[in-house]
RNA sequence: GGGUCGUUAACUCAGUUGGUAGAGUAUCUGACUUUUAAUCAGAGAGUCGCGCGUUCGAAUCGCGCACGACCCA
């Protein structure tokens, strides 16, 4: 792309000049022996206008950020990826063709300098450069140094420019990346595996999505970008891994908002001869001592509210909270047809098949979630809407299930899983025939799934936690995008010459 | 899919009642060997998102489209 500009044609005619003097504008010979945060502490004990006793030599390469020119002497503000440290470039030491070399050099540059340490009048720490390098020739102008750059857009399309200039966008995902190392490290503590299963099966399941669809060539076969690894998963806990976990991106085909993202990061973790309470608990220890990690403290705030990550966190049923937070009345809810009353009454359209146990779950989603601040467990899910769950021993309309709401959103969701193979094959059955037109729920039946079951699969229970979602919570996002290094957009315009037509 | 708002120089933004486009930063030229958003003097830089319309005249008014943000479904 060359779009004609005044600005871009003024620095490729600097480059041009540069090279014309005998500089490689990129070269890769220089190799930095220190990094900047290195650096820093050295200059606690310097005063101003004092050197560094017996002036060792250092070497630090990165970014100009911002340069202060003078006739004969130089200031720049140069960072790398651990911090940022002054250079003080003067004609009498660097010696003249050098320093008609630097004349040359603009902010955006990568440079490599060696020099010593000293402190300026006013106790800044720089490095007065003996020797200076050019390691890659910016050709573009970066952003407004004061103001930044505040169109979202361009943050998202063109993230290198918003991690070079925005350092809150660096420390989000510096955070992001934390946040997944430490619960790597906590699962690997519990003696958890992690495993990779299929992104691309022949048969999507494991939740309720529209899936992406490829094609094989040689296999001369439909694939579809996984909505969930679930099932490939619990085939392991067949297997005899009694322990497994994966972190890894799901597909659904959905529409695009602050919090949907076509392709996001989940966390799907399994464990043998465990229960859905066991997973609350592992829940509520792991993300409170995540954040305590991440943010030093279990209180937080997002989007300026409050939110108490101190375990223990409230733990109600579905009817509890449809009770407490909405407000209705506890014998309705025993009458199902009334239940469908109500939601037809509050406005919510339910399919002709729809049974009290979906009424339930969109009221609830209608009434109640967005009201969860705190982290809040919501479990006696309907076995209705919950074809994979294990049937609750003493009332099998519901579930050993849970989902977890924080900051009334949606963060996990987990149950004690169906290990029963004939049960499992009717709700498969059932849902297929029950799914009109319904792309969500594919039309094949993972028979395979089925088999893996009639092995024999040890009683367990297994989670899903939406990263995107939790890192947008401790980092304090206030969309999904702010937490995607590069989110989905719509394909970028170019203005071209209307040639066509 | 619907509603509201936005799109002007590389970046951040002004632009009054419709009268031919402005600032700061960045860039270029000159001065300046310890600056901190360096300073001083000068200069260049625009498909006003795209298209159609109204008008003597449109960044400005109308319609359509694109992209984005937020809200709703």
């Amino acid at each position: 792309m060359t779009e004609e500009n005044q600005t871009l044609a003024q620095r490729r005619e600097k480059a041009e000049s540069l090279a014309a003097l005998g500089v490689n504008l990129y070269s890769n010979g220089f190799k930095p022996a220190h990094a900047i945060k290195e650096l820093l502490p050295k200059g606690e004990g310097l005063g101003p206008q004092e050197k560094e006793e017996g002036e060792p030599l250092y070497s630090v390469a990165g970014r100009i950020m911002a340069m202060r020119k003078f006739g004969k002497a130089a200031f720049c503000s140069i960072t790398d990826k651990s911090g940022q440290i002054q250079l003080y470039i003067k004609k009498d030491i660097v010696g003249d063709e050098l320093f008609e070399n630097f004349k040359k050099w603009d902010i955006g540059d990568i440079v490599g300098i060696e020099g010593i340490l000293f402190k300026t009048k006013v106790g800044e720490l720089s490095v007065q450069a003996r020797s200076i390098v050019m390691i890659s020739k910016s050709l573009r102008p970066l952003p407004d140094k004061w103001h930044g750059l505040s169109d979202v857009e361009t943050r998202y399309r063109q993230r290198y420019v918003d991690l070079i200039v925005t350092p809150a966008s660096r420390e989000t995902f510096k955070k992001r990346v934390e946040i997944i190392r430490l619960i790597r490290e906590y699962l690997n503590g519990r003696d958890y595996m992690e495993v990779e299963t299929p992104m691309m099966q022949p048969i999507p399941g494991g939740a309720t999505a529209k899936p992406f669809k490829t094609y094989h060539n040689a296999l001369n076969m439909d694939l579809y970008l996984r909505i969930a690894p679930e099932l490939y998963l619990k085939r392991l806990l067949v297997g005899g891994f009694e322990r497994v976990f994966e972190i890894n991106r799901n597909f659904r085909n959905e529409g695009l908002s602050t919090r949907h993202n076509p392709e996001f990061t989940m966390l799907e973790f399994y464990q043998a001869y465990a229960t859905y309470e066991d997973m609350i608990e592992l829940t509520e220890d792991m993300i409170s001592s995540i954040c305590e990690k991440v943010n030093g403290s279990m209180k937080i705030i997002y989007q300026g509210t409050e939110v108490d990550l101190s375990p223990p966190w409230t733990r109600l049923t579905m009817d509890e909270s449809l009770v407490q937070v909405a407000g209705i009345d506890a014998e309705l809810l025993k009458d199902g047809d009334k239940v469908l009353a109500l939601a037809k009454e509050k406005g919510i359209k339910l399919d002709p098949q729809a049974g009290p146990g979906k009424a339930k779950s969109e009221l609830f989603e209608l009434l109640v979630e967005e009201k969860l601040i705190n982290p809040t467990f919501i479990t006696g899910y309907p076995t209705e809407i919950s074809p994979l769950a294990r049937r609750n021993e003493d009332n099998p309309e519901v579930t050993d299930r849970f989902e977890l709401f924080i900051t009334g959103r949606e963060l996990a969701n987990a149950f004690s899983e169906l290990n029963d193979p004939v049960d499992q094959l009717q709700r498969f059955e059932k849902q297929i025939a029950d799914r009109g037109d319904d792309d969500e729920i594919h039309p094949e039946l993972d028979y395979d799934y089925v088999r893996a079951l009639e092995y024999g699969m040890p009683s367990a229970a297994g989670e899903g936690i939406g990263i995107d979602r939790l890192v947008m919570l401790l980092t304090d996002a206030p969309s999904i995008r702010d937490v995607i290094l590069f989110p989905h957009l719509k394909a970028e315009v170019r203005h071209q010459q209307n040639n066509e037509e």
